[in-house]
DNA sequence: CGGGCTGTTGACTC
DNA sequence: AGAGTCAACAGCCC
Protein backbone atom coordinates (compact mmCIF):
# COMPACT_ATOMS: atom_id res chain seq x y z
CA UNK A 1 0.00 0.00 0.00
CA UNK A 2 2.06 2.75 -1.21
CA UNK A 3 1.53 5.72 1.02
CA UNK A 4 3.37 9.39 1.73
CA UNK A 5 7.30 7.53 1.81
CA UNK A 6 6.62 4.99 -1.04
CA UNK A 7 5.36 7.58 -3.36
CA UNK A 8 7.97 10.21 -2.41
CA UNK A 9 10.66 8.37 -2.91
CA UNK A 10 8.98 6.67 -5.87
CA UNK A 11 9.32 10.60 -7.07
CA UNK A 12 12.29 11.13 -6.23
CA UNK A 13 13.70 8.13 -8.28
CA UNK A 14 11.57 8.98 -11.05
CA UNK A 15 12.77 12.28 -11.36
CA UNK A 16 16.62 11.04 -11.66
CA UNK A 17 15.94 8.84 -14.35
CA UNK A 18 12.83 10.30 -16.49
CA UNK A 19 13.92 14.04 -16.75
CA UNK A 20 14.59 15.20 -20.13
CA UNK A 21 13.66 11.27 -21.45
CA UNK A 22 11.00 11.58 -24.08
CA UNK A 23 8.33 8.58 -24.51
CA UNK A 24 8.63 7.40 -28.36
CA UNK A 25 5.95 4.81 -27.54
CA UNK A 26 3.54 3.95 -25.43
CA UNK A 27 1.60 0.77 -24.33
CA UNK A 28 -1.75 0.90 -22.47
CA UNK A 29 -2.73 -2.69 -21.68
CA UNK A 30 -5.54 -1.54 -19.60
CA UNK A 31 -7.43 1.13 -20.74
CA UNK A 32 -9.87 1.23 -17.89
CA UNK A 33 -7.37 2.95 -15.23
CA UNK A 34 -7.07 5.89 -18.02
CA UNK A 35 -9.68 9.01 -17.69
CA UNK A 36 -9.19 9.53 -21.90
CA UNK A 37 -9.68 6.72 -24.68
CA UNK A 38 -7.15 4.96 -24.68
CA UNK A 39 -6.14 6.04 -28.57
CA UNK A 40 -6.11 9.88 -27.35
CA UNK A 41 -4.38 9.07 -24.08
CA UNK A 42 -1.32 7.54 -25.86
CA UNK A 43 -1.96 10.33 -28.61
CA UNK A 44 -1.28 13.13 -25.72
CA UNK A 45 1.62 11.52 -24.43
CA UNK A 46 3.53 10.31 -26.77
CA UNK A 47 6.39 12.55 -27.88
CA UNK A 48 6.64 14.10 -24.58
CA UNK A 49 9.64 14.77 -22.99
CA UNK A 50 9.73 14.78 -19.26
CA UNK A 51 10.83 17.84 -17.45
CA UNK A 52 10.12 16.85 -13.77
CA UNK A 53 8.35 14.14 -10.84
CA UNK A 54 6.60 15.41 -8.14
CA UNK A 55 3.31 14.13 -5.95
CA UNK A 56 0.88 15.45 -4.00
CA UNK A 57 -0.01 12.87 -1.39
CA UNK A 58 -0.46 9.10 -2.98
CA UNK A 59 -0.45 11.28 -6.91
CA UNK A 60 2.71 11.05 -8.79
CA UNK A 61 2.97 14.09 -11.01
CA UNK A 62 4.65 13.94 -13.97
CA UNK A 63 5.08 17.64 -15.75
CA UNK A 64 6.48 16.96 -19.79
CA UNK A 65 6.16 19.08 -22.60
CA UNK A 66 2.55 17.83 -24.05
CA UNK A 67 0.60 18.01 -20.32
CA UNK A 68 0.81 16.35 -17.32
CA UNK A 69 1.09 11.95 -16.41
CA UNK A 70 -0.66 11.60 -13.17
CA UNK A 71 -0.40 8.45 -11.36
CA UNK A 72 -2.09 6.86 -8.52
CA UNK A 73 -0.86 3.14 -7.77
CA UNK A 74 -4.56 2.60 -5.47
CA UNK A 75 -3.59 -0.38 -3.42
CA UNK A 76 -0.10 -1.56 -4.46
CA UNK A 77 1.89 -1.91 -7.65
CA UNK A 78 5.30 -1.13 -8.86
CA UNK A 79 6.89 0.96 -11.02
CA UNK A 80 9.80 -0.40 -13.05
CA UNK A 81 12.70 0.56 -15.13
CA UNK A 82 13.73 -1.82 -17.10
CA UNK A 83 14.46 -2.70 -20.68
CA UNK A 84 12.43 -4.78 -23.48
CA UNK A 85 14.80 -7.54 -22.48
CA UNK A 86 13.51 -7.32 -18.83
CA UNK A 87 9.99 -6.63 -19.20
CA UNK A 88 7.85 -7.76 -15.70
CA UNK A 89 5.38 -9.97 -16.14
CA UNK A 90 2.75 -7.89 -15.72
CA UNK A 91 1.90 -4.26 -16.29
CA UNK A 92 -1.03 -2.14 -17.12
CA UNK A 93 1.24 0.78 -19.00
CA UNK A 94 4.79 0.43 -20.58
CA UNK A 95 6.00 3.76 -22.01
CA UNK A 96 9.38 3.01 -24.35
CA UNK A 97 12.11 6.06 -23.70
CA UNK A 98 14.02 7.47 -26.10
CA UNK A 99 17.49 5.68 -24.39
CA UNK A 100 16.10 2.43 -25.14
CA UNK A 101 14.88 1.81 -21.78
CA UNK A 102 11.35 1.10 -20.93
CA UNK A 103 9.29 2.56 -17.88
CA UNK A 104 6.47 -0.27 -16.72
CA UNK A 105 3.75 0.49 -14.93
CA UNK A 106 1.44 -2.00 -12.85
CA UNK A 107 -1.17 -1.50 -9.90
CA UNK A 108 -4.46 -3.49 -8.77
CA UNK A 109 -7.13 -2.59 -10.97
CA UNK A 110 -8.33 0.69 -8.86
CA UNK A 111 -5.03 2.65 -9.80
CA UNK A 112 -5.16 5.39 -12.22
CA UNK A 113 -3.07 6.78 -15.20
CA UNK A 114 -4.56 10.40 -15.67
CA UNK A 115 -3.54 13.30 -18.56
CA UNK A 116 -4.06 16.70 -17.79
CA UNK A 117 -3.31 19.08 -20.37
CA UNK A 118 -0.63 21.68 -19.76
CA UNK A 119 -2.18 24.58 -17.15
CA UNK A 120 -5.41 22.63 -16.89
CA UNK A 121 -3.91 21.08 -13.24
CA UNK A 122 -7.27 22.42 -11.44
CA UNK A 123 -9.61 21.06 -13.07
CA UNK A 124 -8.40 17.63 -12.74
CA UNK A 125 -10.60 17.50 -9.40
CA UNK A 126 -8.96 14.13 -7.62
CA UNK A 127 -6.10 16.20 -7.41
CA UNK A 128 -7.23 19.51 -7.10
CA UNK A 129 -9.54 18.75 -3.74
CA UNK A 130 -6.31 17.10 -2.18
CA UNK A 131 -5.25 19.00 1.04
CA UNK A 132 -1.49 19.75 1.18
CA UNK A 133 0.92 17.13 1.81
CA UNK A 134 1.48 15.57 5.24
CA UNK A 135 5.17 15.58 6.18
CA UNK A 136 5.54 19.42 5.53
CA UNK A 137 2.43 20.02 7.85
CA UNK A 138 3.10 22.35 10.43
CA UNK A 139 0.91 22.35 14.14
CA UNK A 140 -0.45 25.98 12.76
CA UNK A 141 -1.72 24.54 9.84
CA UNK A 142 -2.98 21.42 11.82
CA UNK A 143 -4.62 23.15 14.29
CA UNK A 144 -6.55 25.84 11.81
CA UNK A 145 -7.76 22.46 9.97
CA UNK A 146 -8.76 20.76 12.74
CA UNK A 147 -10.65 24.03 14.54
CA UNK A 148 -13.83 23.40 14.71
CA UNK A 149 -14.52 19.85 13.42
CA UNK A 150 -16.06 17.07 15.06
CA UNK A 151 -15.23 13.83 13.14
CA UNK A 152 -12.55 11.05 14.18
CA UNK A 153 -9.40 11.37 13.92
CA UNK A 154 -8.29 8.50 12.30
CA UNK A 155 -10.92 9.28 9.49
CA UNK A 156 -9.86 12.48 9.51
CA UNK A 157 -6.04 11.52 9.20
CA UNK A 158 -6.62 9.21 5.83
CA UNK A 159 -9.30 11.45 4.43
CA UNK A 160 -6.99 12.73 1.69
CA UNK A 161 -8.76 16.57 1.00
CA UNK A 162 -7.52 17.05 4.51
CA UNK A 163 -3.84 15.96 4.24
CA UNK A 164 -2.74 14.15 1.68
CA UNK A 165 -0.92 11.09 1.83
CA UNK A 166 -1.35 8.93 5.53
CA UNK A 167 -3.23 5.79 4.98
CA UNK A 168 -4.47 2.99 6.71
CA UNK A 169 -0.60 1.73 6.98
CA UNK A 170 0.83 4.56 8.47
CA UNK A 171 -1.60 5.98 10.43
CA UNK A 172 -1.74 3.42 13.40
CA UNK A 173 1.91 4.85 14.18
CA UNK A 174 0.95 8.41 13.79
CA UNK A 175 -1.92 7.34 16.34
CA UNK A 176 0.14 5.85 18.88
CA UNK A 177 3.20 8.39 18.51
CA UNK A 178 0.56 10.95 19.50
CA UNK A 179 -1.07 8.78 22.28
CA UNK A 180 -4.20 9.19 20.96
CA UNK A 181 -7.18 6.58 20.35
CA UNK A 182 -8.79 6.16 16.60
CA UNK A 183 -12.00 7.32 17.47
CA UNK A 184 -11.07 9.89 19.73
CA UNK A 185 -13.41 13.10 17.86
CA UNK A 186 -11.42 15.99 17.07
CA UNK A 187 -12.99 18.40 19.08
CA UNK A 188 -11.96 16.63 22.10
CA UNK A 189 -8.31 17.16 21.21
CA UNK A 190 -6.30 19.82 23.55
CA UNK A 191 -3.37 22.24 22.05
CA UNK A 192 -1.03 19.58 23.81
CA UNK A 193 -2.60 16.77 21.65
CA UNK A 194 -2.86 18.77 18.71
CA UNK A 195 1.14 19.81 18.85
CA UNK A 196 1.63 16.03 19.45
CA UNK A 197 0.24 15.06 16.57
CA UNK A 198 1.78 16.97 14.01
CA UNK A 199 5.22 15.74 15.63
CA UNK A 200 3.77 12.16 15.19
CA UNK A 201 2.82 12.86 11.49
CA UNK A 202 6.16 13.62 11.01
CA UNK A 203 7.87 11.42 12.96
CA UNK A 204 5.46 8.48 11.87
CA UNK A 205 6.60 9.25 8.15
CA UNK A 206 10.10 11.14 7.48
CA UNK A 207 11.94 7.87 8.85
CA UNK A 208 10.58 5.67 6.19
CA UNK A 209 10.64 8.24 3.34
CA UNK A 210 14.68 8.58 4.26
CA UNK A 211 14.94 4.69 3.52
CA UNK A 212 13.04 4.45 0.49
CA UNK A 213 9.66 3.46 1.82
CA UNK A 214 8.46 0.28 3.40
CA UNK A 215 10.28 -3.48 2.70
CA UNK A 216 7.03 -4.71 1.04
CA UNK A 217 7.37 -2.16 -1.57
CA UNK A 218 9.46 -1.90 -4.41
CA UNK A 219 11.54 1.14 -5.97
CA UNK A 220 11.76 1.75 -9.48
CA UNK A 221 15.02 -0.58 -9.95
CA UNK A 222 12.89 -3.22 -8.18
CA UNK A 223 14.72 -3.11 -4.53
CA UNK A 224 12.58 -3.43 -1.22
CA UNK A 225 12.48 -0.41 0.62
CA UNK A 226 14.55 -0.18 3.84
CA UNK A 227 11.83 0.71 6.36
CA UNK A 228 11.69 -2.85 7.89
CA UNK A 229 9.37 -4.45 10.05
CA UNK A 230 11.47 -3.31 13.01
CA UNK A 231 10.85 0.07 12.56
CA UNK A 232 7.07 -0.08 12.58
CA UNK A 233 6.11 0.51 15.80
CA UNK A 234 2.49 -1.63 16.70
CA UNK A 235 1.05 -1.21 13.00
CA UNK A 236 0.48 -4.74 12.22
CA UNK A 237 2.03 -6.09 15.01
CA UNK A 238 -1.16 -7.86 16.96
CA UNK A 239 -0.52 -9.39 20.16
CA UNK A 240 3.28 -7.97 20.63
CA UNK A 241 4.33 -5.97 23.12
CA UNK A 242 3.76 -1.93 23.29
CA UNK A 243 7.03 -0.52 22.69
CA UNK A 244 6.31 2.25 24.98
CA UNK A 245 4.91 0.01 28.01
CA UNK A 246 4.55 -3.56 27.22
CA UNK A 247 0.76 -3.80 26.87
CA UNK A 248 -0.30 -6.17 24.39
CA UNK A 249 -1.11 -4.81 21.12
CA UNK A 250 -4.70 -4.92 20.37
CA UNK A 251 -6.89 -4.96 16.72
CA UNK A 252 -9.81 -3.01 16.54
CA UNK A 253 -12.23 -2.40 14.16
CA UNK A 254 -13.08 1.66 14.05
CA UNK A 255 -15.36 2.13 11.37
CA UNK A 256 -15.03 0.76 7.40
CA UNK A 257 -11.15 0.07 8.77
CA UNK A 258 -8.86 -2.06 11.30
CA UNK A 259 -7.00 -0.41 13.42
CA UNK A 260 -3.94 -1.45 15.72
CA UNK A 261 -3.67 0.55 19.38
CA UNK A 262 -2.40 -0.31 22.76
CA UNK A 263 -4.54 0.07 25.17
CA UNK A 264 -3.03 1.13 27.71
CA UNK A 265 -1.01 4.70 25.54
CA UNK A 266 -4.64 5.21 23.71
CA UNK A 267 -7.23 5.30 25.69
CA UNK A 268 -10.59 6.65 24.04
CA UNK A 269 -11.56 9.07 27.06
C1' DC B 1 -11.04 -24.97 -3.35
C1' DG B 2 -13.26 -21.17 -1.31
C1' DG B 3 -14.33 -17.66 1.83
C1' DG B 4 -12.59 -13.71 4.27
C1' DC B 5 -9.70 -10.01 4.47
C1' DT B 6 -7.17 -5.87 2.85
C1' DG B 7 -5.99 -1.34 0.65
C1' DT B 8 -7.89 3.29 -2.40
C1' DT B 9 -11.30 6.19 -4.10
C1' DG B 10 -15.71 8.11 -5.41
C1' DA B 11 -20.59 7.77 -5.37
C1' DC B 12 -24.26 7.40 -2.71
C1' DT B 13 -27.25 7.27 1.40
C1' DC B 14 -28.86 8.55 5.95
C1' DA C 1 -20.61 17.55 8.30
C1' DG C 2 -19.70 13.15 8.97
C1' DA C 3 -20.41 8.19 9.11
C1' DG C 4 -21.48 4.13 6.78
C1' DT C 5 -21.97 1.05 2.69
C1' DC C 6 -20.91 -0.37 -1.86
C1' DA C 7 -18.50 -1.23 -6.09
C1' DA C 8 -14.55 -1.15 -9.09
C1' DC C 9 -12.66 -7.76 -8.94
C1' DA C 10 -6.23 -8.97 -7.31
C1' DG C 11 -3.76 -11.60 -4.30
C1' DC C 12 -2.78 -13.70 0.05
C1' DC C 13 -3.87 -16.72 3.91
C1' DC C 14 -5.88 -20.53 6.16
Amino acid sequence: MPEYPEIHSRAREMKLALVTRSFTNIEVVQPRCLNLPKTRFIHELVGAKVLDVGHKGKWLMVETTKGWLLLNLGMGGELLLVTRATLPKKYRLLFDLDDGSCFAVNFWWFGYAHYVATGELDRHEMTARLGPNALPITVEDLGRMISGRRGGVKSFLIDQSNIAGIGNAYVHDILFLARLHPLRTLDTLSTEDVTRLAEAIHKGLQPSADKGGAFYEVNIHGQGGGFTGDDILIGYKEGKDCPNCGTKIEKIKTGGTSSFICPQCQKLS
